[in-house]
RNA sequence: GGGCGCAUAGCUCAGCGGGAGAGCACCCGCCUUACAAGCGGGGGGUCACUGGUUCGAUCCCAGUUGCGCCCACCA
């Protein structure tokens, strides 16, 4: 037997200082390459690529979260046996970058058209230089497991021919094609947006009803929200079967303000029930119209320019959008009762969801997906099971969004971001360029200005970041991913998008591994500790670096994972996150314990010569270790930690340590035994909850086993053979005698610490027998000297105990507290009487349940039996 | 306008057909040589409302009220 040295050899603090341990153990890990994975490994794959944040700023209380349940993930995995492989990068983020940039220089009075587009993106990637690298920091601040070897940009080169090799031939297929249609056109970004940055709101506004055509006779009257939008009318629309309208279909009326004609259509998009049943059609400002136009082929007007101006006719002309809004309204009204109705109106309003502008649809020239084919493989790849979806529930929301899809938009009048790999021709020639194809040159040839929007790149993500369109070891094997992880709040920004390129990308392969990754798990969105989103403007929002100062990673994480319910918010608050990192402290302060006693990591005793205690902690860590195994498939992070919390913490520190004390003080074979269970138990909760709190489990671990690192060692695999009942329905036992004792002692007004006799009367045997020196010890109960003479006794199951509480006994308290629970012991009994009662219970209830059922009734009539007697010897 | 989800202890949330749970907060007592970032004990809930199904409902169904989210081109 190894003699127990190591404590003295290796002393540990009194306490967890995360600002001492973290960051050495973290260089280490990088420096020893734990996290680099090995593309040419036999073992099974296990690839997670990180949701790539924003170069845009700074990690916020989500990512810290994302991480968290990443780094779980995949260091388990790594622990199991996997390739593991965590993937880290970022996104160039396009418009939220250029902005910020933007931002930046407008603070020194310049715009980006000042410096011109070069000068600009070089700023850019300056700005990316630094903000980036604060991430980074972050991320080792957190402890992420990740392959930094691997890191990736979306804008590197790499990633860049990735994009335009999937452009070139999405082009080619006529997936991806240019057209002038209604966009969501903010005129704050002067950019296109697709339809999911477009964020609704329920904005208060007027609805202004207009009278068109001739003021005497005039019967056309339509209603808008936008009265500016008139002067770029072309027709009005009424329903084919209105026969109320019918005679004005083909003839024309005046637009006022104008001067203009414009016809009468008729088109089944109207609905004759709304309003007049007329509607004005803006074919360049709004989509529906748009539609309308392109039936009877109006024309499609232009009337506001990209910074929301009014473009055409004299007196409106130079206004911005609002400003013209009543400037017309009121010309109207001045031009002669054109106004036949004005009143408040509450409709959805489209907003930039980058700087919340409102959004102006808008006819213009840009570059579509035809999203068709794509959108119905990456239904089809959920509905096949290729792809999991947790939790499951999600799926609705996934198939009404990708089995109704419209185009995508992917142009954007930005400069940050992969240039579109198109070049014009001075005859109107129209070339896409693949990454090894030659440029076109010569006199009028020029490339698209535009850039791709931001999620074009992010789409490819799963494979770009592994060599693709390369046919790379590293793509052959973590490609699919396993598993993704990422919010619910960016399923169609960038899973859906993910899928659609995945799939389209590696169609070339069988189509369960065509997919970008096999499982989909979606986590929630961190909120305050009142259940409030975070956001800056709020004030609520907290920045992690605070927490991380405060309280040590491992605190962040666990207080993160322990609030992750599957696909649900997380509130998280300081108080929380100090809760968890008290509980790093009490593990610090059990293994500190156990060194300090000799524990020792060695092959256990045959269970017959363990303790009961000894067994039933090793049940419990088993099941434990079981439960925790069985959570991780099901991505129940919450219910896995609080596992491991409660077991720490409620079963091996509040009841085995400290029964573990007295085998301990003996010395000996028993305290050799014990030292042994010590280090067990710890060696293997150590490493469960190594995922969730590494930095503590690792010093702790290496310090306990002498070992390199726990970040390598095995995943600790649940023994059904160590649970073990009879010591559990023991150590049960023991739990409930010490707590009466406890209670009785509370509420008689001793004094924790204070010393009283007792004897222990159980049958021989019993739990009372074989440990009642640690029972004694528990209770602070001293052995009966000679004359003693109790003053009081109280019945636990099967064992009398009779105190001599030094001094009289508080009989109220004491009669309090019989009777209550007496009135409880009878309530009981009521109910499981009144069950047994019932025939049809009996008749229909399943054998375990009424089984069940007549324990209690038997227990309770105990228990009234035995709370009676003690209150008759009270006198009661 | 559609679709989805949620209402359980003061707060944030688990549980989801047969004994109301956790963390934090609260009250009482303890500086017990692992830990005061701790230890022991305790109080606190007609499980939103109304009906239904069932031997039995916090749990299933319907409706009501309140809250949240997603989607949508209704002037």
């Amino acid at each position: 037997m190894a003699e127990p040295t190591r404590s003295e050899a290796r002393p540990l603090p009194p306490a967890f200082v995360p600002a001492e341990v973290d960051a050495p153990l973290y260089e280490r890990w990088v420096e020893r390459g734990y996290f680099e994975a090995d593309e040419k490994s036999d073992r099974p794959p296990f690839c997670i690529v990180i949701p790539p944040p924003n170069v845009t700023g700074s990690l916020h209380v989500g990512h810290a979260f994302e991480h968290a349940l990443i780094d779980a993930l995949v260091r388990r995995r790594r622990m199991q046996g996997y390739e593991a492989l965590w993937l880290p990068g970022m996104d160039h983020a396009g418009i939220a970058t250029q902005n910020v940039v933007e931002r930046e220089l407008a603070k020194q009075g310049l715009s980006r058209h000042d410096l011109g587009r070069e000068a600009f993106v070089k700023k850019v990637w300056e700005w990316k230089a630094e903000s980036g690298g604060q991430i980074l920091g972050q991320m080792r601040r957190l402890g992420d497991g990740v392959a930094w070897s691997r890191e990736r940009f979306t804008m590197d080169d790499g990633l860049s021919r990735a994009v335009q090799e999937i452009f070139k031939r999405l082009y080619d297929d006529g997936l991806v094609y240019r057209a002038e249609r209604i966009i969501n056109w903010c005129v704050r970004c002067h950019t296109a947006l697709s339809d999911i940055e477009v964020e609704h709101t329920d904005d208060e506004g007027e609805l202004v009803s207009i009278r068109y055509g001739d003021p005497a006779t005039s019967e056309v009257v339509v209603a808008t929200t936008r009265a500016e939008t008139m002067l770029g009318d072309t027709a009005v629309a009424v329903h084919p079967d209105d026969d109320r309208y019918a005679h004005l279909v083909g003839t024309e009326v005046e637009l006022p303000l104008t001067g203009r004609r414009i016809p009468v259509v008729a088109d089944p998009h109207v609905d004759p029930t709304f309003g007049t049943g007329m509607v004005k059609v803006t074919p360049a400002h709004d989509p529906n119209d748009f539609e309308i136009g392109q039936r009877h082929g109006l024309p499609s007007l232009l009337v506001l320019d990209e910074q929301g101006r009014v473009t055409a006719h004299g007196p409106f002309q130079g206004l911005d959008r609002f400003e013209a809004r009543p400037a017309v309204v009121a010309a109207l009204r001045e031009e002669g009762r054109l106004v036949a109705e004005r009143r408040p109106y509450v409709h959805s309003v489209g907003h930039c969801s980058r700087c919340g502008t409102v959004v102006e649809p808008r006819l213009s020239l840009q570059w579509w997906v035809r999203v068709g084919p794509l959108a119905k493989a990456a239904g089809d790849a959920v509905r096949g099971g290729r792809v999991v979806i947790h939790p499951a529930e999600i799926e609705g929301r996934w198939f009404s969004w990708v089995d109704n899809m419209h185009d995508w938009c992917v142009s954007r009048q930005l400069w940050w971001g992969h240039r579109i790999p198109v070049w014009y021709g001075p005859d109107g020639e129209v070339v896409c360029v693949g990454p090894d194809d030659d440029v076109p040159t010569g006199p009028g040839w020029h490339q698209d200005p535009d850039v791709l929007d931001t999620w074009f790149s992010s789409a490819l993500w799963p494979f770009s970041t592994l060599g693709w369109p390369d046919d790379t070891p590293a793509l052959a094997k973590f490609y699919p991913n396993q598993v993704l992880v990422t919010g619910y709040d960016i399923l169609f920004f960038w899973v859906a998008r993910m899928m659609m390129f995945g799939l389209y990308a590696r169609a070339d392969q069988p189509p369960a591994d065509a997919v970008p990754f096999r499982t989909v798990a979606l986590h929630g969105m961190v909120r305050d500790e009142h259940g409030k989103k975070m956001s800056k403007s709020f004030g609520n929002a907290v920045d992690p670096i605070e927490w991380l100062d405060r309280f040590g990673a491992d605190a962040v994480r666990f207080t993160l994972a322990r609030g992750a319910n599957p696909g649900t918010d997380v509130p998280v608050g300081a108080d929380w996150v100090q809760a968890a990192r008290n509980f790093c402290n009490k593990l610090w302060n059990a293994t500190r314990f156990a060194l300090l006693n000799g524990a020792h990591v060695g092959s256990l005793p045959p269970a017959a010569d363990l303790s009961a205690p000894d067994r039933w902690i090793l049940s419990r860590l088993n099941a434990t270790a079981a439960a925790v195994d069985a959570f991780y498939e099901d991505f129940q992070f919450a219910k896995l930690s609080e596992a491991l919390f409660h077991f720490v913490w409620d079963e091996f520190c509040d009841w085995y340590v400290e029964l573990a004390k007295t085998p301990l003080a003996a010395g000996g074979a028993a305290a050799e035994r014990t030292r042994l269970v010590l280090g067990h138990v710890l060696d293997t909760v150590l490493r469960l909850l190594h995922p969730l709190i590494p930095f503590v489990t690792e010093k702790l671990w290496t310090t306990l086993t002498g070992e390199e690192s726990v970040v390598i060692a095995n995943w600790p695999r649940a023994d059904d053979s160590l649970v073990d009942a009879a010591a559990e329905t023991a150590v049960d036992e023991i739990q409930r005698l010490v707590t009466e004792v406890r209670r009785f002692r509370s509420d008689q007004g001793l004094k924790p610490r204070q010393r009283v006799t007792a004897r222990l009367i159980g049958p021989a045997g019993g739990s009372a027998d074989t440990h009642e020196i640690e029972i004694r010890s528990l209770t602070w109960l001293d052995e009966p000297a000679e004359g003693f003479a109790p003053t009081a006794s109280l019945q636990v199951g099967s064992v009398l105990v009779e105190i001599d509480v030094s001094g009289s006994i508080d009989l109220d308290a004491e009669r309090r507290r019989t009777e209550k629970d007496l009135a409880a012991a009878r309530n009981e009994l009521a109910q499981a009487a009144a069950k047994l009662d019932n025939e049809q219970f009996l008749a229909k209830a399943p054998d375990a349940v009424v089984t069940r059922i007549r324990e209690r009734r038997t227990s309770a009539e105990a228990e009234i039996a035995r709370l009676e007697a003690r209150l008759a010897a009270l006198g009661g």
